[in-house]
DNA sequence: GCTAGTGCACTGGTCTGACCAGTAGGCTAC
DNA sequence: GTAGCCTACTGGTCAGACCAGTGCACTAGC
């Protein structure tokens, strides 16, 4: 049984070669951003297939973020900026298809704060710091829950941006807003608002101090006080050292 | 100005709502994993549009990885369980259109490894330590870099199991495939592997004592001792408190 | 001369209807 | 009873058509 060694044959849709042309160009840089690409038409000449293989292919790049088209633009689709929307996609439905719990979301959550917090206490600039103050004088400031929530938002991704780790704050700033989508319906008292105010501003100071695992520590215990009402007893106690 | 709050109107396409009709009905539970959707001759009369719309529709769900088609099957498309392939997909995108550094995957790995392992240590099962075993005694009787690698692989995905989270487990797969797909073309030295074993039974030994900051520390330290050949000086030093 | 308005030539979105190569399961011939 | 064929499906692809939009060049009015 030492023959050659012959592959499985993969039957290749035409549609799915056209991905992968396209795919690779902007991998490559050879298509940026903003540019576009040819219309369908031109398209299917181009690859001499039919304008619905062409529009198969577009929909597939589509649900991938890597292309956009509008109708009656006169230019063909517009190759996009990398954007997390796909990302956050399938992290949502990993998530409502109930493969995953609140309880890991947190989890996860918790595990990226922390290690943003700890890198950012040791990279961050003046001007990041500004911004963190900023959004905590705006989260004392609220009047209403969406100015908190967004002034909240705003100070986490801060944080985020100071860690320097581009894929921290992508996947931060998705999972936060899968934990907070499945939470939304659920009542959340004012009274826990000054307490989470209390607790940026510690972590922002052991952040200030250069202090990263006491941050971390600080952001971890932080989230649990939050999401443990919704959660079974002791399901973060594991990440609290 | 104050005349009634209009809403920007969104022009939604035929095949998106289909899209999302599909998917609502999967992450609702009413398709299950395996279950068939009509064909889509019938889809076409089900939702009263043409099969274009209906193949561009099923094109965006099998991009997202919802549901899967066969040429010739007698059934329809089927429902496929989830699988993170999406996700790898997307964040192999993200990686590759350089959004993302090398340095920035390593250090989103040491992240989740780290935690993985502070979980395993609290909540490993007889089971799982006995995988992890199993792989060591593979790494070290692996006679080539492939070998090796699989059972380098499977040890982390006992740990990543033990963890207990399975967004943990599966970005932790998804980031390592990425960084092992970036430094593939790079030699790794036999000799760095005798290292590596002695750093994953270090690793183990402190999972099995319970110690999970030390577990912890342990992993990032490997990932930080194999991967900084590749990378610019003290690009990782930050997570090695 | 310059601007405001109007067509027009294009775009993507959708539809219709057709053909092909596969597959599975029932039917027939042995 | 079984091996093999037949048929009625499937998804993949093609061709050609229509529509509602869009941007731009051109023109009519100032």
């Amino acid at each position: 049984m030492d023959g050659p060694r012959f592959q499985p044959v993969r039957t290749v849709r035409a549609y799915e070669r056209i991905v992968e042309q396209v795919e690779q160009a902007v991998e490559s840089g050879e298509l940026r951003p903003g540019e576009r690409l040819p219309s369908e038409r031109d398209l299917m000449v181009q690859f001499s297939v039919s304008r619905s293989t062409v529009r198969e292919a577009l929909r597939v790049l589509q649900a991938r973020g890597l292309v956009r088209s509008r109708p009656g633009d006169p230019n063909g689709a517009e190759v996009m900026p990398f954007t997390p929307a796909a990302l956050h996609k399938s992290m949502t439905t990993l998530a409502r298809v109930d493969e995953l719990s609140l309880a890991e979301l947190v989890q996860f959550r918790m595990v990226l704060e922390g290690a943003a917090y700890l890198l950012a206490a040791r990279l961050h600039t003046p001007a990041q710091l500004a911004e963190m103050d900023d959004a905590i004088a705006r989260m004392r400031a609220a009047d209403g829950y969406e100015s908190f929530s967004a002034a909240d938002v705003d100070f986490h991704d801060a944080v985020a941006r100071a860690s320097g780790n581009k894929l921290i704050q992508i996947c931060s700033d998705v999972v936060r807003s899968i934990v907070l989508d499945l939470i939304a319906d659920k009542i959340r008292a004012p009274e826990q608002r000054r307490r989470s105010i209390a607790h940026h501003e510690e972590a922002l100071a052991a952040v200030r101090a250069g202090d990263g695992p006491l941050a971390a520590r600080l952001a971890r215990q932080a989230l649990s006080d939050f999401y443990s009402p919704y959660l079974p007893d002791g399901a973060l106690d594991e990440l609290l050292e």
